[in-house]
RNA sequence: UCCGGCUUAGCUCAGCGGUAGAGCAAUCGGCUGUUAACCGAUUGGUCGCCUGUUCGAAUCAGGCAGCCGGAGCCA
């Protein structure tokens, strides 16, 4: 019996063969005197083959009738193309017909918005900007595993329902099995939890941070890569309720060393999508953003800045620039600032550390100077805050101290703060929006279309 | 959530007070080792919804909804 081979094997063969079997979707079909042209795309490659159907195949009638969309197995000779764009094509000695699309197939032979797409997100993978975008993604997350793997990191499953409800990085969707039109009480009106699945209020995660600590703490170095969940009612290119995060944590390390690894991480992943998408990224680079791969080569070569909060608005105050809110030290920096940070001034990913203990967690770890602590975010051109890390406070007594200036309850915290009790250590870690990294490495401007079936406010389809 | 823009054929859009248009797609036919092929014909729309102004509204005004962009929140 003859085996599939994939399109992404036939357009890599070194020599024509006699008999090969291929499966895939009919892209689009051209009629020549005696024959039909197929282009056929199985998802392996951006490029399709083109198979040749003579007119004395059995069912020829039938494969003229074949519509964008349609299915086939096509057994045939892999020969030389005749034609000037592609080396090799099938010549087709059985055509059998999975299923011939409808005619009102929505994908045409041409350019679609996004908007549109994302309309059909269910069928937008068959065309070539998401084909490539979604086999990039998979790469991508392959090297992220790749990466952390090779350097010895454990990978850990952080739960993705909480009974902490309050991890403290943003709203949360809550998770029941009440009868939400007629909830059990408690004798004061109020909703009895008791009564739920777990006994009390649960929520999906918005962080798998405080348990990677734990965790941290006894295997070393680990990392989560998992989905994460936001309630917050936000409408940006950048946010979305469902989302992916890579959240690395290592002990006996500090702010440098967490620095270090999220600057190596990104540059690993960069240059791993560089050698093994190189097609792929060819598309991006003219169709998505041209210059992609000028930036995305400068990210791998000249690796990041590296700069103070204190500094950073220094240099904005000195820049002559125009804010719409003045950079002070304390502020909270805006998208602006971001952006003047890694866009005009530096052209390149820049790390901002040691921010105002104000604006930042709990859990970060306050410096010797009393007034900052140990944070870093990485900024990028285009994206904005890639990544957020910091060192963590180890100090059991500045940790509780800090919990309670924050107005949070410390019993919520026992099981947290049983680290800082029983051999507490220096550690680190951060956090990475995996579909920001995914726009970064295709220059797709909306995090909806970087995600197979985006959830955002108001949107749950598919 | 706030600010701004948009909503007309399956898709992308034009029309901006006088009663509906183009390109592409689809369908049919022709030509052709073609490359998002080419040529011809045909089909296709209560102009987002509601209210108002007007002799007359896709067009002007108000409200609502959806989408998009920016901001906030953050990853």
């Amino acid at each position: 019996m003859l085996k599939r081979t994939k399109v992404v094997s036939l357009l890599a063969a070194d020599k024509p063969e006699q008999q090969v079997l291929v499966k895939g979707w009919v892209k689009t079909r051209r009629d020549a005197k005696d024959f039909s042209f197929i282009e056929l795309g199985d998802g392996s490659c951006l490029k399709n083959i083109q198979i040749i159907a003579n007119n004395n195949l059995s069912n020829y009638d039938e494969v003229k009738k074949l519509t964008t969309g349609s299915s086939l197995a096509v057994t045939g000779a892999l020969v030389e193309s005749k034609g000037g764009n592609q080396k090799y094509e099938i010549v087709a000695d059985n055509i059998e017909i999975y299923d011939v699309a409808d005619e009102d197939f929505p994908l045409q032979k041409k350019k679609h918005s996004d908007e549109y797409l994302r309309t059909i997100a269910h069928l937008r993978p068959r065309t070539n900007k998401y084909g490539a975008a979604f086999r990039v993604r998979s790469e991508l997350s392959y090297a992220i595993h790749k990466f952390f793997h090779d350097r010895g990191f454990r990978y850990v499953h952080t739960p993705l329902i909480t009974g902490s409800d309050c991890e403290g990085a943003g709203e949360m969707f809550q998770v029941t099995t009440l009868d939400l039109n007629n909830p059990p009480r408690t004798k004061d009106g109020k909703v009895d939890y008791s009564k739920d699945f777990f006994g009390k209020e649960a929520h999906l995660t918005v962080s798998g941070q405080l348990n990677g600590e734990m965790y941290a703490m006894a295997l070393g170095d680990i990392y989560t890569f998992g989905p994460t969940f936001r309630a917050e009612n936000s409408n940006t290119t950048r946010h979305a309720a469902e989302f992916w995060m890579i959240e690395p944590e290592m002990a006996f390390a500090d702010i440098y060393d967490d620095m270090d690894l999220a600057e190596d991480m990104v540059r690993y992943c960069v240059k791993h999508i560089m050698e093994h998408c190189a097609e792929d990224l060819d598309l991006f680079n003219k169709f998505v953003e041209p210059g992609l791969l000028d930036k995305l080569n400068n990210i791998v070569e000249n690796g990041f800045a590296r700069i103070t909060y204190a500094e950073a608005i220094e240099i904005m105050k000195n820049s002559g620039h125009k804010f719409e809110y003045k950079p002070e030290f304390g502020i909270d920096m805006q998208t602006e600032h971001e952006r003047y940070l890694a866009e005009v001034h530096f052209k390149r990913p820049v790390i901002v550390r040691d921010y105002p203990k104000e604006i930042k967690a709990f859990y970060m770890r306050l410096n010797d100077d009393g007034r900052t602590v140990a944070a870093m975010d990485v900024l990028v051109p285009g994206i904005g805050e890639l990544i957020g890390g910091s060192q963590r406070e180890e100090r059991y007594d500045v940790l509780v101290q800090k919990i309670h200036e924050m107005g949070m309850h410390e019993d919520d915290y026992a099981w947290y703060l049983d680290s800082r009790k029983y051999g507490s250590v220096p550690h680190a870690g951060f956090g990475l929006g995996f579909e920001r990294m995914m726009m970064l490495v295709t220059g797709i401007g909306n995090i909806r279309d970087v995600i197979p079936f985006p959830r955002t406010p108001n949107s749950i389809n598919f």
